[in-house]
DNA sequence: TGCATTCTTTGACTTTTGTCAAAACTTAGG
DNA sequence: CCTAAGTTTTGACAAAAGTCAAAGAATGCA
């Protein structure tokens, strides 16, 4: 686990692909106004339909945005990791958090006013055209899980998903995979249960030659994985929706 | 159909949601480039990977937004009208067109040159803020579909989808609803075949008590259909999600 | 080390959605 | 007014995904 000294925090903040383009004014008072902290698996960092006061960056461990509807059900809305930040939609959603954040795993975070970063964006153009960018990656990944749950079957979008984690994503030698996080929590991202992603990850093994021993998965052959998903979607890997 | 004086063009580009935003010398310049004309049904504006040079405002009309996919299948992006611009996106995919763009109907619209867009967005933060709430709005419509998809079925997407149709949303009255295109049209924008469509509307006109004629429906008990689609929802409507 | 908890897989079955073909219905043009 | 083309529905069946229950694994903690 990182070692958390006050220069690995402020790194964290002040190399964060969306935060970076701040103002040095704004990047000093954000990192004077962090609070680093560590957070048990389970813990609850915000509800959906909260005020948001609050914006998190995370340092180490996994996170799940997730909605849950009236009859007790869960969209996973993302599952994010290290120099990932969460809680920033609010900002356009009057101040209203539009998804809640569990932690996944035990895991080290820094927390930062939201309000500081409303400001920001708000008188620096720098900053407003980075979150613009930021966003707009974010909405045409949406966009393409979309695509996904349209026109690919769950063996399908399970190789897809594998594509993503390949090491050495251009190569086309056999590689070694692991799973970021548990089978369960992998099938709900992917909008599928347990027992379904189970019977489509074996179907998928035979289909095209994985070799799974709990959470680590061998690709023998990635051509043969990229042609198997692809043929269902509109680009082929390496598709740039990573 | 409306009738196209210089006068309502110009009204179209200068009270649009986004770029009335815009400086006065970028809308007059806007309204100087601008090129307006009639699309015959089925016609292509442009192909996802093509080199993007203009976008476009719908006057009259709709458009479908799609991708393909390598064996043949589309997947609906978005289906627009009047009011509404498409095109844009491509200003933050490096001026490539992330999706094709295809008249559903003879249609009416304003071609206007993107660079022009992208000029006014990176020198006018206005602009910039206003373009940034376009994008999270349209992000998180959808984050709405994403999770439509997962815990909704076929009767409760139509559902939803016929609840942001109707003209009193926040009455509980009877109402009537005319479908805006064809069934087909709407059962891929819903993710579904047209046979699923079919039957599922059969199942919710059953479940809710609708009247099914043709592309008009009418709605006897508002509430019923509210309960039904959105138990499944992590919001009840009205849910913002228009 | 060993138990308890949680995760994962499997089996048997149901429900939902898709597929293919044909019939019924609409609609626009001639 | 009627035909031709396109849209929508229906039937029969197939495939995919979900559900429920139970058995197996893996994991962490005491």
């Amino acid at each position: 686990m990182t070692n958390l000294t006050a220069n690995t925090i402020e790194h964290s903040i002040r190399n964060n692909m969306l935060l970076k383009h701040g103002s040095p004014q704004f990047l000093d008072k954000l990192c004077e106004n962090s609070h680093t902290f560590q957070a048990p698996k389970n813990h609850m960092f915000f509800l959906r339909e909260q005020q948001a006061e609050h914006f998190y960056i995370v340092l180490h461990g996994w996170v799940k945005l997730f909605r849950e509807s009236i009859d007790g059900n869960q969209a996973i809305i993302d599952v994010l990791t290290s120099g990932h930040i969460f809680g920033e939609s609010a900002l356009f959603e009057n101040m209203i958090f539009p998804y809640s954040a569990e932690a996944v795993e035990s895991m080290q975070l820094i927390r930062l006013p939201l309000l500081s970063l409303k400001n920001e964006i708000e008188t620096n153009p720098k900053m407003s055209l980075a979150m613009l960018k930021t966003m707009s990656k974010h909405k045409s990944q949406k966009n393409m899980e979309l695509e996904h749950r349209t026109l690919q079957n769950a063996p399908q979008r399970i190789g897809c998903f594998l594509l993503k984690l390949l090491p050495k994503p251009e190569s086309k030698e056999a590689q070694d995979i692991q799973l970021p996080y548990d089978k369960t929590l992998v099938s709900s991202r992917l909008g599928m249960q347990p027992e379904t992603f189970s019977r489509a990850l074996s179907k998928l093994k035979k289909e095209v030659n994985l070799e799974v021993k709990g959470g680590t998965i061998t690709v023998t052959n990635v051509e043969k994985l990229t042609l198997f998903c692809c043929s269902a979607c509109s680009t082929i890997f390496p598709c740039g929706d990573h």
